[in-house]
DNA sequence: CAGGTAAGTTCCTTTTTCAGACTTACGACG
DNA sequence: CGTCGTAAGTCTGAAAAAGGAACTTACCTG
C-alpha cells in the first residue's frame, strides 16, 4: 500500500483514513472539539513528542481541517483552529465515542456525557438515514458501485 | 503515550481508537462490511502484508469485533466474522465514508452509493440527537464530566 | 542579564512495518 | 506415487515511523 496517495484511491473510507487513520490525528482531533487550539496545550494535554505533533498538525493544515491563525506578532505565536472541513469530522468523532460508551465502558461509568444545547437534553448520537429517518444498520443497506468506481475500475 | 493501555484511558474516544485506530484495520474493517471474510480474500483486495493481516485479525478478534469460524475441517479453514460489536462500528465507517464523500471527492463522482433496503432509496447518513431527532453539529454541543471521568480525575 | 514561555527543530534509539520466502495440511492430476 | 495448487498462516532481514530528550529562536519580566 503506497500511505502517500491513499487520499486519491476510488473509495471514500480510503480517502477519510488517509487523513485521520492513525492514533494522533484522532486524538488531536478530540481535544480540538474540546476547544484546545494551541501547541503547548496538545503537547501538554496529549503528552505526544513536539516532533510528531508539529508534523501531525502541518498535515492537519494542509487537508483543510485546521487553519493556522496568529495570535501574536510579536513574537510570532499561532494556534490551530477547525475549518469547517475539521468541525464536519464531528459524526466521526461522535460516532467512535458512543461506540466506546457502549462496548468498551467500565463499572466507573461514561467518561463524558453530552448536552444538545437546542433541546437541553443530555443525548446519544444516532445514524439515520438521509431520506426516511429510520436509524441505520449494516444489514439493511445495500452498496452499488456509483460513478467514481466505474470510472476507475473500467 | 502507552498504547498498549489506551483501551482503558477514561475517555470513550481512547478507547475506540486503541481498537480501530491504525489505517490498516479501518480498510480491513471496510472489507468486512463488503461481505469478505477470508485471509486470502483481505490480502488480495487489501494488498497487506500477510504479516500484518494476521496480527491485525488477532487483535480484531481477541477485542470481540470478529469471531473466527471454521468453514471446513480437513484442512481446518477459518473465516472472520463481524460480531454484534463489530457490526456497532459501522456508524463509524459510514460517517468516515460520507466525510470522503463530502470532502474528498473528485471530478469522477462518487466510488460508492448507498441503498436504504427499507425504504428504498439512496441515501447518506446523517447524525441526529437521540432525544430531539435533530440533525447534530459541534457547536450545539456542551461536554460535561461524567462519572467514570470524575472518578478517574479524582 | 538571568529566567521563563511558546513554538518548533534536531539527533539518536527503539519499535513497527514491509516484501518476500518458507511452512503445513490437504485435495486433485497424471 | 510425486507434483501442483490452495488456504492460512509464520519467519526474516531491511526500511520507515515513532519515541525521548536536548537545542533553537524570539520575545517578555523582574
Amino acid at each position: 500500500m503506497k500511505w502517500d496517495t491513499l487520499d486519491e484511491e476510488p473509495c471514500s473510507l480510503s480517502r477519510t483514513v488517509a487523513v485521520v487513520g492513525d492514533r494522533w490525528t484522532l486524538l488531536i482531533l478530540r481535544e480540538c472539539f474540546l476547544r484546545v487550539r494551541r501547541f503547548e496545550a496538545f503537547q501538554s494535554s496529549l503528552q505526544i513528542t513536539r516532533h510528531l505533533l508539529s508534523e501531525r498538525l502541518k498535515k492537519l493544515v494542509r487537508f483543510g481541517i485546521l487553519r493556522r491563525v496568529p495570535y501574536s506578532e510579536a513574537p510570532k505565536r499561532y494556534e490551530y483552529i477547525l475549518t469547517q472541513k475539521g468541525l464536519d469530522l464531528y459524526p466521526i468523532i461522535m460516532a467512535m465515542v458512543h461506540w466506546g460508551d457502549t462496548h468498551m465502558g467500565d463499572e466507573r461509568g461514561r467518561p463524558l456525557l453530552h448536552e444538545h444545547k437546542t433541546c437541553g437534553k443530555l443525548f446519544d448520537p444516532v445514524m439515520v438515514c438521509s431520506e426516511c429517518g429510520e436509524a441505520l444498520n449494516a444489514k439493511q443497506v445495500h452498496v452499488h458501485a456509483g460513478p467514481g468506481r466505474k470510472e476507475a475500475v473500467g
